[in-house]
DNA sequence: TATAGTTACTGAACCGTTTCAGCAAGGTTC
DNA sequence: GAACCTTGCTGAAACGGTTCAGTAACTATA
């Protein structure tokens, strides 16, 4: 690569010191009142040579990156078919732009989660925004060093952290409601991992839903999955064996799995089971039968993250915008009314 | 946040100078003759005060940012439901962790490209990997300057640049054959946009698999799109109107949106329309019709990409990886003999 | 005409690292 | 005992910017 020219050979260029020169690309010649004609000279000279400042020289003295990372599980969240983690990119990169600021991918090898916490810490971005559980011994180091972090779609126990989520015990709650309302009394949830916050509270949502209506929820009815892939041809037995008749999904993928496996094992979807997905993807409405859903904003949420983090590092007020936000339902083809129903039907 | 300890702190605690903290820490006490003792007072003083070096302060001195930067337009790109940005990105960011570097979405505003060559070239990223057209002035600018760079899922005109691409004239000719063997002689495309390198040379594929068959193709034959949000109702006139009884489309994505729309429309699928996607996403075997793909080994690229780039800032050998990607056919159900076969049928 | 204020700049220090040349102390060699 | 290694360490400069506290030359005020 060609020799980038420094400030120096600006300053040279145009027959000034350095700091003339930085003070008039940095927009602030009036305040070192710069002369009409020095400033000019400077920017001809800049102009001339081309010059762009290094960002890492900046960096150094400035103690500011103008950069934010973005830390997950890239391998498993970069999973073919998934829109959720599109959806959240999107937002994240649209709040950056808009901002002028980059982002960066944290994707170092590392031993520890300490470890892990240092490299973030390194200087090259100014916070973090994190998807994952709070508890993750990672994101413990950061807080505990005051670096900034916002955590999205969990909900930290801690309540000095920031975090955007989704109100999730609504959306289990709401899923639920609406099986019942149609009928259901023996409803299903595959569950998202044990150590989800997300997933605890969407089923402390489930639960409540049931008890509501005086049904007593069961351990058996609840299949936990890590990542859509786990699951697998067990899930027609476990649908035989519970006799559900309603099905509440961790994830739209996750439901499109289960459809896909059900399908295959001879089952007719909506009839013989319905089905809720989680996310309210576009692809909901493509698929067959099209998916009832629980509608996550994810792109907003996503934004607001990065929104969220930005504005606490540059100290500006953000006290305005939710850490919560509200979940609706999209009811589409794949709910229905059980074939037998076992109580009365609220919803003809 | 907490202030951060520097190399001084550290050799002030292990009472030595902070040259030899900085040999010490970057494991060439052997080569700088740093005596056990010496290493090890250095080495307990760096983790009393949890020291992490600043990867600025290093950058600035080592001209090295130990990251590379990846340009794309992350709205359009990002947008539900494409798995082939996922399987991208996790490419990409495989090969990052795999080489202990840091990934830059260069997520800033600009004003022109120029601008936003200059921007890449700030010293944060030490290479690009580019997701657009050779012939982009921004890319020009980049290249011009030495600035390394690789582009992929594009084939550059200059055949100095170092780029990762399918072979898209085999994949367009391969699709089309597929039709011709089953009988098709009218067949259709849902190209990309006209700018757009990768489009032309499945055009081109398409074209030639026609003519070998004695087959003329029609411009009209052609129906092209930028994003799969451009396949709207217009698609049913077209396919009604050129009487076509295939359809090679652009990507997975915009054949799904074309089977949701015909059918829709009343069409039986694959009876009425039989339909070629591309990419071949694990999508494909979960629609309805399972769909008939030709498959890019979207992630493999992406990996291969960032390798590249990678060997290239590093210097190291790279001469053995390929910069075309062979394409294969994966037939499923959504691809049929026309239902009044115009031609002698050569697979029954 | 001394004092103060303004204008237009700049020298030096600093940010936190790395690198290179150098140096003191002790050991070998002849 | 002079010349030359070896060992173990360090001072100073450099990387490319920014910031602060001047300062020299004018102009305005009393």
């Amino acid at each position: 690569m060609r020799k980038r020219f420094t400030i120096e050979d600006v300053a040279r260029l145009a027959g000034v010191g350095k700091v003339t020169v930085s003070y008039v690309l940095n927009g602030r010649a009036q305040k070192a009142r710069i002369s009409q004609e020095t400033c000019d000279r400077v920017l001809a000279a800049a102009k001339e040579l081309e010059y762009r400042p290094s960002a890492v020289a900046r960096s150094l003295v400035s103690k500011r990156a103008d950069a934010v990372s973005l830390v997950f599980q890239f391998g498993e969240y970069f999973s073919a078919g998934s829109s959720f983690i599109n959806e959240v990119m999107r937002g994240v990169c649209e709040a950056c732009v808009a901002a002028d600021i980059n982002l960066v991918l944290h994707t170092r090898s590392f031993k520890s989660p300490v470890e892990e916490a240092h490299a973030l810490m390194d200087g090259r971005a100014d916070g973090a925004l994190i998807l994952r559980d709070y508890g993750d011994p990672m994101v413990e180091e950061l807080v505990s060093r005051g670096y900034p972090v916002v955590l999205f779609f969990t909900r930290p126990a801690n309540s000095s952290i920031d975090f955007i989520d989704a109100d999730n015990f609504c959306g289990g709650r709401l899923a639920t409601q609406h099986l019942l309302d149609l009928g259901h009394t023996r409803i299903g949830m595959v569950r998202g991992s044990v150590g989800s916050v997300a997933s605890n509270d969407r089923i402390a949502g489930y639960r409540a839903a049931l008890a509501e209506r005086g049904i007593a929820s069961q351990e058996s009815d609840l299949l936990e999955i890590d990542v859509p892939e786990d699951v697998t041809t067990d899930l027609v037995e476990w649908v035989r064996g519970t006799q559900i008749t309603g099905l509440v999904c961790w994830s739209d993928d996750v439901a499109f799995r289960c459809i896909h496996i059900l399908a295959g094992a001879g089952f007719s979807l909506p009839d013989d089971l319905s089905i809720v997905g989680f996310d309210s993807s576009e692809v909901c409405e493509r698929s067959n039968p099209p998916l009832t859903s629980v509608r996550q904003p994810v792109y907003e949420m996503g934004y607001a993250a990065a929104r969220k983090l930005i504005a606490k590092i540059r100290s500006e007020d953000d006290s305005s915008s939710p850490s919560i936000y509200p979940l609706t339902l999209d009811v589409r083809g794949s709910t229905l009314a059980p074939k037998q129903p076992s109580s009365m039907k609220r919803n003809p």
